[in-house]
DNA sequence: CGCTAAGAGTTGAAGCGTCAAGGATCCGGC
DNA sequence: GCCGGATCCTTGACGCTTCAACTCTTAGCG
């Protein structure tokens, strides 16, 4: 991100390619926000909130470091720790010292945190059915995946795809 | 949006469509970030406010009433008028009153506010081919416009899909 | 052993978006 | 001709994210 080809060349988008180009800001606009308040109205919780509660909740231990959980559920540690805080105050995530590195703090999810993910996880998942695999065939579905895959390759080489694998990492 | 199945059916996600939710997540979150970091660091301009510039500059006369500017920017009319008293304190647009119906404002790019445009266009464009189009193939390019009017019709059944089709629409 | 550099996590301030409320104008029926 | 509702836009407050310090800890290196 630091280092990127901004030579100018006003080589612009060909029709296709706009088009594409269109329907994808599209979704990046409207999408989170209708996850978003979706996940407000039902939950009162942010989508960014749910996703923190549901990574933990898949973990065998209920258990993530920060520094871990902020990649996996895509955002800075520094959101992390301010939504951390939150939640925490909401009772729903609990924070302790890690054993081992004295740097570390692990989250935990609390029961209550846990009960909240079950309740909801649901119809979140319908939601994102409705919105989302509804209208498409298989092979979109397969396609999506590769589309995001190389997109996502491109903003952060190297990265990690795979949420469930990086929480299998964890000591 | 505000009535939608959520009756409570967990019924999961398969493989493939959660190999491709996780995709589309992370293109949800990151990609908005990489444009946004970009335009800020070569421009000055959030992604949305060099989107505001760039539809004025699009239309013939320059001009756009705000709320057919909100629809083609994907965003709010209360978010716009924000996002257009900050342009204009810099000076890129101006606003005035429309003719016809006492109610409407026109927001009018100013000469600065084009000259701005025609010199950030073609290194966001080149970074959009960068992040985007460099890795996709035709078939993908095409196949991703599809499937992002599939999802963009069923958050918001009959919403226009074209900006530039709203745009002609201007009396 | 110190001593510096790097990593983990937190905090506070600033900026932006959303929401609810409000003022202004237009339209339709009576 | 006028009153009630709808449309267009703005405003202020609140909440969340980012950014830049800052603290505390660990690791490397002489």
């Amino acid at each position: 991100m630091t280092t990127c080809p901004e030579a100018e060349d006003p080589h612009w988008l060909d029709p296709a390619e706009r088009a594409a180009w269109l329907a994808l800001t599209g979704i990046l606009f409207r999408l989170p926000s209708a996850l978003d308040s979706q996940m407000q109205r039902v939950a009162g919780l942010s989508n960014f909130e749910y996703l923190v509660l549901a990574m933990l909740s898949e973990t065998p231990t209920q258990t993530l470091r920060m520094s871990q959980l902020a990649v996996i559920s895509n955002g800075s540690l520094s959101r992390l720790s301010h939504v951390v805080a939150r939640l925490e105050r909401q009772g729903y995530v609990r924070r302790e010292q890690g054993p081992a590195d004295g740097r570390s703090i692990n989250a935990v999810l609390t029961d209550e945190g846990l009960a909240k993910v079950v309740a909801t996880a649901p119809g979140h998942v319908n939601y994102v059915r409705h919105l989302v695999f509804d209208g498409l065939t298989e092979e979109q579905v397969a396609s999506l995946e590769q589309i995001g895959r190389s997109i996502l390759e491109r903003i952060d080489p190297g990265a990690p795809f795979d949420p469930a694998a990086v929480a299998r990492l964890a000591p």
